[in-house]
DNA sequence: ACAATAGTGTCTATTAGACATTATCGA
DNA sequence: TCGATAATGTCTAATAGACACTATTGT
């Protein structure tokens, strides 16, 4: 393993190089009418901007002034698009070189975040001007985003289906007060697989993630007691995952 | 954390602000003597650097004209100081705030990596001054380090304890041929508690995770297979966590 | 033969999945 | 009463943990 050190060049440059450039992105996913979304913006056309007319991640520089540190300015865009406070927000990794913008080096540190139905309500605060849900269909995810969004995006799609199959993410698409079956159907739709209802009810209520709540959702059946997560702030980890559907 | 903005308005800085200092720190974790280490350089003594003769995490400014992204720059570090190519390397997060590095707002990104005793030697091909091996005792994890890397080393221990739990992650810490014994002390040494001798073969041979190869270690008892990583490459991972000790 | 470690088998407890059964509403 | 969904119970399969037992070396 150990080969020489290369080094004809590999110095590194005393002279001072231009810095690169800092960025935020912020991928957010919604759950409307069943069916997974994000958050995508729309370009101003004709700016100079690099990227005009395309959509693209909500996000844009740190500004050093305003931002006390990268969560903040994530906090910030989600803020300034949706009008909301994130409720949970998770750093999802950092991508950084030469090519991802035109301007040249930069490096974007990009977090995701989960919003129920109603927090989703555009128009609500935030500038509905040039911002849309994009449904989430296929595998396929939008491969025309500007930059390298769509690899950002569907690395934000893998981790979150990722972690779903073993921690309460879905909890945060829901609304504050829930059934089991609306939790289930929220797990359901980022699996993309059905769950079988028995093990999904005795795994989340033996984990104390969620907590009965006085009051019952009617409706043309027997009434569903509802639930809220018994600690908001804190993503709950199962010890399994659910097991892969047979083949 | 750093509380309210400076600013009075939310306006976004029209003027243009200094860009952040862009760095990637490096944790390079090894097993010796079946104890926990991390590399720390000592940084050079008065040379106007700040934290001057402190003890620091390997790592620096990205240089935009060698680093053609983030994640050669952190094995561009860990050549350096190691004389070694990362046989695993993994991003675990970036750190940006204005009050980590006294030059101004910074970023930096995280990887951390696992070396075999092997490759842990230090003096084959790095350069051994000033560069040394600290032992992961306890809990507390030196908070005498430089900038805020106390912070990033613990972040890294947490990452690496969480993911051995459920992941082939100590495969990395022993050399390319092993006996499960000796795999499984890797587990219990990350892990601070004993593993079961047949459930612990049970897993990792079930996963794939690793497949015997023609030889034997002989010693003063009865020798015991060799087996190698199946696929390198690639981190295994369990449908389970191991089962976290009896109370 | 003995000590020591390698490797396997047996039993139990836990739990996910499949599926049946009961419960409770509106119409 | 009926249809629909909520909620629970029963059975089975899979597997981790505990622990006993066998296997194979050097001395």
């Amino acid at each position: 393993m150990p080969s020489a050190p290369v080094r004809p060049s590999r110095t590194p440059s005393k002279t001072a190089l231009p810095r690169p450039l800092v960025l935020v992105d912020v991928v957010i996913f919604t759950l409307r009418d069943g069916r997974l979304e994000v958050l995508l913006m729309k370009r101003a056309a004709a700016s100079g901007e690099p990227f005009a007319d395309a959509w693209a991640l909500p996000g844009g520089v740190v500004d050093t002034g305003l931002d006390a540190d990268l969560a903040a300015c994530a906090r910030r865009t989600l803020r300034a698009k949706t009008g909301v406070d994130a409720p949970y927000l998770e750093q999802l990794g950092s991508w950084g070189n030469a090519l991802r913008d035109p301007r040249g080096w930069s490096v974007t540190t990009v977090y995701f975040t989960l919003l129920s139905a109603a927090d989703a309500d555009l128009g609500a605060g935030g500038n509905a001007v040039d911002v849309g849900w994009c449904p989430i269909d296929s595998e396929r995810v939008r491969p025309d985003l500007a930059f390298d969004h769509a690899v950002l995006l569907a690395a934000a799609l893998q981790r979150l289906r990722s972690k779903v199959e073993y921690t309460s993410l879905p909890g945060y698409l829901v609304p504050a007060e829930f059934t089991l079956s609306e939790l289930q159907h929220a797990y359901e739709s980022v699996l993309g697989r059905p769950l079988e209802k028995s093990a999904f009810r005795t795994r989340v209520l033996s984990a104390g993630m969620v907590e009965p709540i006085d009051g019952v959702r009617a409706g043309p059946t027997r009434p569903a007691q509802l639930y809220r997560l018994a600690r908001p702030a804190e993503l709950v980890f199962f010890p399994r995952t659910f097991n892969p559907p047979r083949e």
